[in-house]
DNA sequence: TATTGTTATACTCTATAACTATA
DNA sequence: TATAGTTATAGAGTATAACAATA
């Protein structure tokens, strides 16, 4: 006999598990992006928001770190980077040692911005899932951990040096 | 990533829950995203993928129907749809007694697009996805379904009909 | 007048290819 | 020659505002 009542013990194969992932990723993504983007002063894109979160977090990237921590192409990041710039919340130097390459920080503006939006996005998360139990918050912090170790970007040091 | 003995006892905050979404969710759609682009004869892109998806389960509906679903501006989803009837991957007629609505159809060929898409992006992420343990399948298919309840797509029978 | 959809306009995202400057 | 970045070009996503056609 099953235990109808109680899916835990289910076992799940990844494919089933892919399925839904495909189609309720996109759907999440939906609101995030919604937020981040007509949300007032912030008014951030996706790509944006993780570029200045990664240079909070590594003051000083180049370029082409930007690109492969993101996922884009190079001439997309030197684009956007381009704009961020424009908009203040970002400033460019060139290395000394070697003035091909380009050091990105955060300006206070740019942090305050990262932030602001963070504030904004997670508040209006934050109330979508409140409608949930402590069990089905669990069972969502548990799936994020293991997504993320499996999507997790690539850590700095796995990048080719040739 | 330390091995917590034991996470499911532990009330995390639907706060706490909302800072995980907002920075997994993105990593993982990024993958789901170039899945769906760049792969050879298909090659949608995830609006694309989610319009023809419910052109299949509702056959006929409008351009504000779709735009309704999937969350985007009707200018925004009548520039999609053009591009996805210039691609013979949906086809446009009008209704029948009211002439203003339009109705949408997948082609055979839009049929199949959207069947290969999605074997090659289910594919892909239940390869990923292969790394992890049952429990964690499990954990991932229950907070999916929750995240779906929270973040779903309005249903037609809420549409106002006025 | 209200509804459905398209056009106009203006950004951003995104890629590939070609180029510049530096090493 | 190889590397870091930018520029050129092109197409898609996205929005708001203005418009056309139909009801």
């Amino acid at each position: 006999m099953k235990p109808l009542a109680d899916d835990s013990n289910q076992a799940y194969s990844a494919d089933e598990c892919a399925a839904l992932v495909a189609e309720i990723v996109p759907l999440v993504m939906r609101t995030i992006r919604s937020e981040m983007r007509g949300h007032r002063s912030p008014d951030l894109s996706v790509p944006q928001f993780r570029t200045l979160l990664f240079l909070r977090r590594q003051p000083g990237a180049s370029v082409s770190q930007v690109a492969g921590h993101i996922g884009l192409s190079l001439p997309s990041v030197s684009k956007m980077v381009y704009r961020l710039v424009a908009r203040s919340l970002v400033v460019r130097h060139s290395a000394p040692g070697d003035r091909r390459r380009i050091c990105l920080e955060l300006t206070p503006l740019g942090a305050a911005t990262l932030q602001a939006t963070t504030n904004v996005t997670r508040a209006h998360l934050s109330e979508r899932l409140s409608a949930l139990s402590p069990d089905e918050h669990a069972a969502i912090v548990q799936a994020m951990r293991s997504l993320q170790t499996v999507f997790g970007e690539p850590t700095l040091s796995s990048y080719p040096e040739t």
